[in-house]
DNA sequence: TGAGTTAGGTGACAATGTCACTGAAGACGT
DNA sequence: ACGTCTTCAGTGACATTGTCACCTAACTCA
């Protein structure tokens, strides 16, 4: 995962890079030449190329593959990162956890995770989870316990991550 | 300006295009295969060249300085996004609106604008421009009119910006 | 000059973020 | 099995920001 965070130690997860994919930030900052600080960290064990600016040059010149895939990759990127920003600035943050819950629990009947990991992925602070799942708990949404969240009402959940 | 809306009517600017740079989100769309929905709207007169997919391909193929032209252009924009996402997530707004401020009067004694423009430069509501510049003004910063905001004190403005 | 439109002001309240704690659950060495 | 340490989570008080409703002032223009 990609995330950036801020002095005062939160974070936001920004995108995730899945096998069979580049990621287009170190590449960006070396085309723009510009040094961005963001921080990326492997979450399952990880194989990488890495590929020098001269062959990165003569790949996108004369391969039309290698060129299309990185293409695809900046616009899948930017589109991630499109989302991200409509997220944070119009976004409910019930709706956005509720969301989140689905996703990394699809097909699970339980997501091994923390407050603090979850917050970090929407890039709010620990207690406004931990208030927000609290509540999910009222509504008998969720099962909580240390660092397991069980689900109880899927459609529920769903129902909030859609609502407007 | 390329800029974002929501549902309620709230907007955000994700970036400028300036001459001689590239939209590359009509190209990212284009690329991912996926329709986002943006806003573009032109701040002055503009002459524009549009560019077919198979033009685009050929011209990346072929022509070394498009491809990187192309490069730089995701390059810039998708950090510009990185810095939108980290202000939207950690800043706050009296930071945020006095480095527009600034920004937008640089080398003049004023500018000429509305609370709600501003509002949308930032991806806030009007109400909150409105009071922070109202505080702006009572710390004697600025001097505010219809539509104009005057500067008495860039320097305290920029103290603001730069504070942590 | 008067009606309509746009810019801006304000109070009350809701949602979120911050701070400073607290306790509880697991991890681990002995 | 035990204390000790570390990590995780809960909570109240308060600050900041967003929302809503409604108001006033300033410009526009027929």
């Amino acid at each position: 995962r990609v995330s950036q965070s801020s002095d005062n130690g939160r974070e936001i997860v920004l995108y995730r890079v899945d096998a069979g994919e580049s990621c287009v930030l170190t590449t960006a900052c070396m085309l723009a030449e510009e040094a961005y600080n963001a921080e990326g960290i492997a979450e399952t064990d990880v194989t990488a190329v890495v590929l020098p600016k001269p062959a990165f040059d003569r790949l996108a010149a004369e391969e039309d593959t290698f060129r299309n895939f990185v293409f695809a990759a900046y616009s899948r990127r930017l589109i991630d990162l499109l989302r991200v920003v409509d997220d944070v600035a119009f976004g409910r943050i019930d709706v956005r956890l509720a969301e989140r819950l689905l996703t990394l629990g699809d097909g699970l009947k339980e997501i091994r995770t923390t407050h603090q990991e979850l917050a970090s992925e929407l890039g709010t602070a620990r207690e406004v989870i931990s208030r927000v799942l609290n509540d999910f708990h009222k509504r008998d949404l969720i099962e909580q316990s240390r660092g397991v969240i069980t689900f109880r009402n899927k459609a529920g959940l769903g129902a909030i991550a859609e609502s407007v």
